[in-house]
DNA sequence: CCATATCAATAAGCTTGAACTATGGATCAG
DNA sequence: CTGATCCATAGTTCAAGCTTATTGATATGG
């Protein structure tokens, strides 16, 4: 089975095994007839068959030619559908892209998934939770396209966008003597045991949570750490002891806990959209636009829950 | 997507795919590097997409590039196996065929066919049963590749060669007079109701079968006409008639019927195997060899039977 | 039965384009 | 800065596919 076979081959033979006669064959194909017989024979030789059976007066299928033509013309259609689904895939119209984001961003990604989902639809997103950490790590190894994290640093490798910022609350159990109010100093907390969000799930964040209580002159030891904001809610409100938390993670709190704002100028949480410095792929860029889209039909609501 | 696309732009592809290395990739298809590099680009432009990004010194699948790379190899792949079929299939190591049949022959047609597939496990055999009329028109037609005929006329188009010969015997209900003895003078049978195969499945057999009665001085006059043998004999055994029949539909015969030899020389029914005139394609001819085979080897056996 | 038409194969010359050699330009190591 | 590596570009060459002209074989019509 020699390299030497070509597309050309496949074309001229469907051209003949459809037309069963060389000259309109040729014609159809705009060569001239000599050609198309050269060519054939060429293929009968490549594949050491006789595809044809003729005589001066008609040309015909051998079992052989008859059993190639489907196999030819779909490898033809195929070749076709592959062509442009690599051009579909090159203009970022079809491919597949890999998000990756904090759990405590579900909301703000599932709705700005949707809004690329339905521009894109012959986009497979891939997602993948984890941890600020983990999350720029994937984006570094090129495990993900597209990275959602909260209070990460500058780096040069990766780009960062703002996509919503929150405000810092308290969450204290409600048999807390500030649960009185429906807000609180935050000196108040001083002597209360913390439960935060591990440090190593990602630094900047923490360190952004806990300049507030820095700022109050309190000594930050963390009693509890728990790496699920749902759960931290749930000890807290088992009285184990007070969080600081982003606004969103206290939307809904279960019977015991209670959301305290915090006095003075709020300290915020930002969450951030991160890409690997210079991805332009078409696909990426359509994500952060269909991502820029929400922002700004959304952003009365998204002010609401800051 | 022009038609200029060739399988040598995929087969340098994925050369450049794998080694991620234009010298390299240039090295191991045996042409100079600026030729591969040419080859790609014109790829690129046909497809119109970006397939590698390449900077002096490196050079990585864009997204296009590795959504196409798998694909390509399987185009290849597939092409190389259709081709191998095909000419498998010319050498009649693969393929189909079709084989027609007369219902009456089913023991001799399954022998045949058993060996056969012994020989050529990749050739599927498409069984088709009728009467000797229905098999010669598939063969005519092109339905058929290989039929099983019992005395059937000479034709122009259509070569038989002989499988084998049976003789007639006599088939009477238990309860009739002849059946005291195991043979019988034919002209004893003038009375009976005659049970016969329709002289439209095939008028040469029904001729050859009916010939030897009206030797006997019998008029042929057919009381019953039947299309399936063992029918035919469920009749006899109920007392409805008498018939002759070739012997091997009479091996088994159930209570109430009785097989008689006939008596002077034997009338015999021939089997034949028919092929279309110059059909010498390599599965046909494989077919005929391997039904040789047989008859040479279990020939004292067919002998037995007749 | 000969003349004519049809159609694939063959022959010879032409033309296209893939591959070659040589070179340039960019990037990285020492 | 120099040398090495590696892809791109430029110009040339030659194989191979295409064209025209012709042949040979087979069917059709008068």
């Amino acid at each position: 089975m020699d390299q030497r076979i070509e597309l050309r081959h496949l074309r001229y033979f469907l051209a003949v095994a459809e037309e069963l006669h060389f000259g309109r064959a040729a014609q159809r194909l705009n060569i001239a007839q000599p050609a198309l017989s050269q060519q054939i024979r060429q293929l009968e030789k490549i594949v050491d068959v006789e595809l044809f059976r003729r005589t001066s007066r008609s040309v015909r299928l051998t079992d052989a030619g008859a059993t190639f033509q489907p196999r030819a013309r779909d490898l033809l259609g195929r070749l076709a559908a592959d062509l442009d689904e690599a051009g579909r895939v090159g203009r970022g119209e079809a491919g597949r892209l890999d998000v990756a984001f904090i759990t405590s961003a579900t909301a703000i990604v599932s709705e700005r998934i949707r809004e690329f989902s339905r521009c894109r639809p012959d986009v497979q997103v891939k997602l993948h939770d984890g941890f600020t950490v983990d999350v720029l790590a994937a984006l570094e190894r090129g495990t993900a396209d597209i990275g959602i994290v909260r209070d990460a640093d500058e780096r040069d490798d990766i780009d960062l966008s703002p996509l919503t910022a929150e405000r810092f609350v308290a969450v204290v159990p409600t048999d807390h003597p500030a649960a009185r109010a429906d807000h609180v100093e935050a000196s108040a907390l001083a002597t209360d045991p913390l439960i935060l969000f591990p440090r190593s799930a990602g630094a900047q964040a923490f360190d952004v949570n806990t300049q507030l209580l820095r700022d109050a002159g309190i000594d930050v030891q963390v009693v509890q750490e728990c790496s699920n904001w749902h759960t931290i809610i749930m000890f807290v409100a088992a009285g184990l002891g007070v969080t600081i938390a982003p606004y969103s993670v206290t939307t809904l709190l279960p019977a015991g806990a209670q959301r305290l704002e915090l006095d003075g100028p709020p300290t915020m949480s930002r969450i951030f959209m991160a890409t690997r410095r210079g991805d332009n792929r078409p696909l990426v860029q359509a994500f952060i636009a269909a991502s820029e889209s929400v922002t700004g039909r959304g952003h009365n609501r998204t002010v609401r829950t800051q």
